[in-house]
DNA sequence: TCCACGATCGGCT
DNA sequence: GCCGATCGTGGAG
């Protein structure tokens, strides 16, 4: 499959939200290769006070003012990191979170990240779709940390590529969750029946 | 320098 | 359904 060029990350942001969906997000580790569906992402735009380059630049959102093609992978909550996709052009800081991927392959290496270990038992259903059906937990499947933020994703390893065509009628546009500010706005968008996407 | 809080998750009631 | 964990970040002072 085809990596996705710089031209599809420089577009508008919520165009690019929508597109991710369907598309695969592929991270090589050594000889393993995780790779999973994009079901569920919400968008952050300049001009929107719930994004975390709303109040201009700081040594935390940096990342999300260069050019789109970048990751941006943030800490919070004292325990988990989130992993974004930085979109529109440089200087701008805009960026989709990944919020669930449906896992495609490297579930062993995913269970380990996860859970500790990758016994058969834990692919039974319950652990599977508790594998990466939210953002924090799509990051600590995939093992995005800190040394991962600011990675380009033109390079080798890690990428996104072309995937399933998802049609207009089987998007989702809903508020986005967690959130104390602009909760108004439909930026999440997510696969209608998609057994991946996360709760609430 | 200080301190309130967060783009969450999992365990417990 | 609710609540606590846990700490880096940045806005306030």
């Amino acid at each position: 499959m085809q990596k996705l060029p710089s031209s599809f990350y420089s577009r508008r942001t919520l165009t690019i939200a929508k597109s991710l969906l369907g598309k695969i997000f592929i991270r090589k580790i050594g000889k393993k290769i995780l790779s999973g569906k994009i079901v569920e992402v919400e968008a952050y735009l300049y001009n929107d006070p719930a994004c975390h380059a709303y109040r201009g630049m700081t040594e935390r959102n940096k990342v999300m003012f260069n050019e789109g093609g970048h990751l941006y992978v943030y800490f919070t909550y004292g325990i988990h990191y989130c992993a974004n996709i930085v979109t529109n052009k440089k200087g701008i800081g805009e960026a989709v979170l990944i919020r669930a991927v449906e896992p495609i392959g490297g579930i062993d290496v995913m269970m380990k990240n996860r859970f500790g270990k990758s016994d058969r038992h834990l692919e039974g259903d319950g652990h599977l779709k508790n594998l990466t059906n939210g953002p924090a937990k799509f990051a600590q499947a995939f093992g995005l940390t800190k040394k991962q933020n600011g990675v380009s994703l033109l390079g080798n390893e890690i990428f996104i590529t072309d995937g399933e065509k998802i049609s207009p009628s089987r998007i989702v546009a809903t508020t986005r969750i967690g959130i104390s500010v602009a909760q108004e706005k439909k930026w999440r968008f997510y696969i209608k029946e998609s057994p991946w996407v996360s709760k609430r």
